[in-house]
DNA sequence: TCTCTATACCTAGATAGCCTATACATAGGT
DNA sequence: ACCTATGTATAGGCTATCTAGGTATAGAGA
């Protein structure tokens, strides 16, 4: 199996939380992703726009045209209410999930 | 987004976590990961099977027709050498990107 | 005897998520 | 004038998982 850049079904819920901080745009919340991780998680560019697509769909991030400090045009997100709460649930069954799985891992 | 049975990716590395105390066949398999999770992971046939499928292609488990306990045909999975390698590369993957997103999500 | 449940295996097709590859655009530095 | 980093976006492919179905039989209970 190649070595995967991030775990599938986590995207989401790292967008989320990278946005509860500040509204970032696309390309800001891949480097603050890539940094907070150490290099370990990597958001790809063909994961990322299709992923921000589905949560403005959903309504969970709203999305504004401005300028970067580094003078360029960039589409900001930002996190709604629905948005937090989402995040919530996602991080809840993903330690659920996460401990299960350490349950099975740590069996004698 | 749905409530998952279980993390992608993380199957493989479950399955041969749970052959390396005995053989089992598939039924038992995903009875087991089903039992020692508390219920919260659930391995659904069609993925099982498939996977199954999957890890003989690679030489990571072998198979043998026997009779269970029950007085019943089924197929046994014993773990190889190469599948016991595979399993220890998969969990140290696992743990540096569960590691990875825990930073990202303990971020203040 | 008949029926039901649990045990056991398997596959086809749909779905969804992620990746590869590509395209476009521009600010600022050399 | 060119290059790099910044920034957005989509098409197409791949792969893993799930849904839904099929097959078969042991054993319990009516």
């Amino acid at each position: 199996m190649k070595r995967p850049e991030l775990l599938p079904g986590t995207l989401d819920m790292l967008i989320l939380k990278t946005l509860t901080r500040s509204p970032l745009h696309g390309y800001g919340i891949a480097q603050s992703i890539k940094r907070l991780s150490d290099d370990v998680l990597t958001v790809e560019e063909g994961s990322l726009y299709p992923a921000l697509q589905r949560l403005l769909l959903q309504g969970w991030v709203k999305a504004e045209w401005k300028i970067t400090e580094t003078n360029r045009r960039a589409r900001f997100y930002t996190l709604t209410a629905a948005g937090r709460k989402q995040l919530g649930l996602e991080v809840t069954q993903f330690e659920q999930i996460i401990t299960a799985i350490g349950r099975v891992l740590s069996e004698a």
